[in-house]
DNA sequence: GTCTATATGGAGATAGAC
DNA sequence: GTCTATCTCCATATAGAC
């Protein structure tokens, strides 16, 4: 049934949206307000402990979404090939040719790593270890498939870094061609 | 002949090293005057406009040692493939193998990134210019040496920042070691 | 040129009415 | 569950003595 209230699952992409642009210590709790539309009151009410709830929480669906859409696909799917293509499709749409920041690339390279290192780690090794398996099942041998899927997760965090200091999505997307070539069977 | 007191070049070492480990805005005046040894009179006497005439004098400072250690052997050096193996050595070490981020790919995915554009946009500007003038000068096809020098400069980006948040220097120097075989005539 | 003291603002977080 | 008012703290920045 409809509801009137907010619920806390709603404001998850606002929320993620916020840490993106603004990182984690720029995202003020006005700037968070003004995001979700909610008052501190209420922010208070859905995250007890503030902003490292709030980010522990959008990372905790970031990494839900990347497990539905991209890890799975890539581990399980029948077909490698196929899986793998995907992944580079979604990853242009979801990072907008490198427009938009990965948030936790982003952590990763700041003084909060720390504090969400646990999630910053299992992001990655869930991302190349799927990416390596899909690489198996296409028939790589097992040291390439190892190296591969290291040097494809690494580009594309690479490739959102330089796109966006040069602002060209050129860039990003010239990688993720150069990437379709060297995961191909 | 010997000073007693500071001189403002002598500030930019230790203030670069504290924004690449706090960040632009984790980088608290408190924090810098621990980092430099100065109070905050000395700091605004040296930087008048505070922390962002800190960091652009940073940036500068990096540009130029990037210049005079990196870029400039590679566009002018007579052995392009001596140039390019003393970039990824250089790299290697001065990034501590990705457990040191790059500060100025760091602010490029923060919210400061607009603050410090030009300064960003003219080092990788100026490092993929270098690297693909060097592969030219290597024999490579013109498109060749231009998509190879972005690719590069792209990856050790992303090593930096997989290496680091897998808390591995591994990764950087494997992303490295595949460098060097792209990059080898 | 360096320091201490201070001004001023905005941050994160809390209290409590509704 | 949401809001406004408020607490406390620490940020940047400035003033002015030495």
């Amino acid at each position: 049934m409809a509801r009137l209230v907010a619920e806390r699952s709603d404001t998850l992409a606002p929320l993620a949206e916020v840490f993106r642009e603004y990182g984690y210590e720029g995202a003020s709790l006005a700037l968070i307000g003004k995001a979700t539309g909610l008052g501190k009151g209420s922010l208070y009410h859905f995250f007890p402990e503030g902003k490292e709830e709030m980010v522990r929480a959008v990372l905790s669906e970031i990494g839900q979404w990347f497990e539905d859409a991209i890890y799975a696909p890539l581990r399980d799917g029948n077909d490698a090939d196929a899986a793998i293509e995907a992944m580079l499709d979604a990853v242009t749409t979801y990072f907008r040719s490198g427009q938009r920041v990965c948030l936790v690339g982003a952590l990763a390279v700041s003084n909060t790593r720390e504090r969400f290192a646990d999630a910053i780690r299992g992001y990655f090794v869930d991302w190349v270890e799927a990416l390596r398996l899909a690489l198996v099942r296409q028939g790589r041998e097992e040291e390439q498939a190892r190296s591969l899927a290291e040097d494809a997760v690494l580009s594309i965090q690479g490739a959102i870094v330089l796109s966006r200091s040069l602002d060209d999505p050129g860039v990003f997307e010239r990688a993720i061609g150069q990437l379709r070539g060297r995961l191909s069977a």
